[in-house]
This record gives C-alpha cells, structure tokens and sequence, in this order.
DNA sequence: CGCCGAGTTGAACTGAATCAAGAAACGTGG
DNA sequence: CCACGTTTCTTGATTCAGTTCAACTCGGCG
C-alpha cells in the first residue's frame, strides 16, 4: 500500500501513531492540477487550504498595472491557503497555480476541526506552524524594507535553493520585487565577482 | 473599581463573563514603560508578548548600514511580540521601544496555557488573531511589492489614521521603507494634486 | 535665549524600471 | 528527430523613483 505524503507528514510531526493518521487522510480530497492550471482566482471566496503532496504551485497578485507579484512558492509538504479568505469568508485578491502537474489534498475547516477532535496534539501544531508562517513574513518584510536586489536575491538563493531550479527566473525576480532584466544583471554581476 | 483594558478586550471578544477573565487577568504582570524606553533588544530570547493597555510602542530593526526599519507600530490593545523568539526560543533580531509612555501587559506561555484552559474559547481566539496578522503581513508584502511610495503612504493614512497622528513623520517613513526626505516628497506632491 | 531634533527643499547621484532588440531554450506537431 | 513558433533570458540605451548630502526653517524645551 502507498503511503500518502500528507499522512506521513502529519505523523512525524504529530508524534501518534501512522495507523490513526491514515485512517483520518486516506480519504481526504485530493486533486491533480495540471501544469499552470488555476487552482483559485481573486473574487471567489476560497473555502480550503491546499496541501502539497506532490509538485509546486504558487500564491500571486495582479496589480492595477497587470503586473504579477509573488506571494509564495509551496513545493512539497508546504501549506497553502489565502487565511484572508478562508478564515475571515472574504473574496480573495490572489491566484493559486500549479506550476509543474501537483497533487494537492484540500483541507477544509471541518476536517481541521476532525483533526483537532481525534488528534489534541494537531491543534499545538496547526499553532506553530501559524507561528511559523508569520516569522517568515516577518522576515520577509524586513528584507524587503533593508535590502537591495542583490541581497535579496542571495538570501532567496539560500532559503530555497530547490525552488529556485524549479521555477523560471522572471517568477523568482516577481518573488523578490524586481523586473526579470533586473534579476539578470543582478546574477551577472554576481557571476563577476565570482570570478575575480 | 478601575477594570483594566485587557480583561475588557478579552472579555468582549471572548464573549464570557468579566468576572471569570478579570480573576485571570488581574494580577498579571504589568509594566509602564517611560517614553524611548526599550522593552526588548536584539540578542536575547524574548519570553513575552506584550499587550499594550495605554500608549504606543514599535517593532524595528537596524540594518548593517544602521538605519532603522519598522515592523510595527502597536497603540492600544495590539499584542506585539517577535515569533521567532518567543515561540522559537531564537535570538531575536528586532528592538521593541515605547513611544510614549506606555503600559503593557507581559504575557507569558504559561499564561497562555492557563487561558487556554480555564476559557476553552481562547484557543479560537488566539488562532484568530494569529490569521488576522498573517493577513496583514501578507497584504503588506503584497503593497511592498506592488506599490509605489506614494501608494504605500495613501494605504497607510487610511489603515492607521491614528497612528499617523501620534509618531514622527520620520517613523511612519520608515514603516513604508523610504526615506523621510522621501515622505516629505510624497506629501508635498499630493498637498499640490489636492488643490488644483 | 539658545539649542536640538524634525521637517523641508534643492542638486547631484544611483538602483532599478522601461523599452527594444537579439539570443537561447523549450515544446509541439509534422 | 527535426523545424517551427513561443517563451525565457540577456544586453544595451534611456528614463525614473527615490536616495544622499547639505543647507535652511521651524517649533519645542531646557
């Protein structure tokens, strides 16, 4: 029998039994996207969080100016959901995309408030990786309000060097908060330095 | 007898009886904080979330260049604290201080955990707020990315019309990361669009 | 009264965007 | 497996938003 990712993801973290686990995700919904379908667009309110078990999408806007900015990049065993519309029933202003064929499980409350029924230990972690969310975009505000695009570059470069081979070079420069010309030169030049 | 403003905010949105929280949070521990005064500094473990009853306070870091660049400004009845360290038991990057005179509650995650039992609804809540700041973040991200300085400042006056009266100008610069020559700019350029 | 930090203004500068053109990589159908 | 069109990446010339630096004004406060 193959094993589901979510179901081995959940239990390494929650520390019970796999048998428990996967008696609550077996039949979870899952869903193939295919390679830049949408999973979500703006105006609809978004009833799920997505969990990746296989692939990578990404969470974007579209500005007035029709330009595309990236919120977030979620490969495997990453979450995704805009909490905006999920938690608070608003129309989201973002797009989730599938950028390579993935397969997602779709979480909705109820199955959360399941988890957190059978499962005490799930709300604990549910909790850290709220924690774990805001530290990054936390983080991610600062850089964005200290650093330039060099600097930025190089920490993506650090923090997430799978997706960085995943994802063509203009969505990593529209995750950094730059125009795909300006990414080129900032890797040319770094590739200058490199050498000398 | 004076009800402090924390047991009224958890009261009102926890939706019990005062006198359950007012037992709880009545002899927790408080401080005042004279203005410039910091709370907190870069360096050590942070244990606390802050809740501020009366005055302001700010979250910032210095970049390697040594400027300052605000996370957050937090007047009356935000909670402020570094996730990373609090939660993370990490080393925090980020300097708290008071910009007036200003009187907090100091929380701590035995708190928390006395909370969560005594009014099972705080569970709920907490999650609720820990949604409520990711969307904020999120958005934050998004305008950063997205939006010019003048745009930025618009978003700002109309999301925190208080705030803008109570700091210096130099900060509210800051939290929209540009320079206070550069606000300075943008103010005179809408003062100018405004009367003709 | 004199000082000091906050805000303003101007001139020169810079990091990055824009626009345009070409080169390279990619996918798809024949 | 190649040929074709499409997208991605690069490079150059120009423009622009915002910074930097310096000088000056203003208001509060010892």
């Amino acid at each position: 029998m193959k094993e589901f990712s979510f179901t081995s993801f959940l239990t390494s973290n929650l520390n019970v039994e796999a048998n428990d686990i996967s008696a609550l995700t077996e039949d979870c919904n899952r869903r193939v996207y295919k390679k830049d379908e949408l999973l979500f667009q703006p105006g609809m309110v978004c009833s799920h969080t997505f969990f990746v078990e296989k692939g990578l999408i990404r969470q974007y806007s579209i500005d007035p100016a029709g330009k595309e900015h990236i919120l977030q990049f979620a490969p495997e065993n990453w979450f995704v959901s805009d909490r905006e519309s999920v938690y608070f029933n608003q129309p989201s202003q973002y797009f989730i995309q599938a950028l390579e064929e993935t397969q997602v499980v779709l979480i909705d409350e109820e199955f959360i408030r399941v988890l957190e029924k059978k499962i005490p230990a799930f709300r604990d972690f549910n909790n850290r990786l709220l924690h774990n969310q805001i530290r990054h975009l936390q983080n991610r505000v600062n850089l964005l309000l200290s650093a330039l695009a060099e600097d930025r570059y190089l920490t993506f470069v650090k923090m997430y060097p799978d997706v960085l081979l995943r994802v063509p070079q203009k969505m990593v420069a529209s995750y950094l908060g730059i125009t795909p010309e300006g990414l080129s030169r900032v890797r040319k030049e770094l590739a200058r330095k490199n050498k000398q």
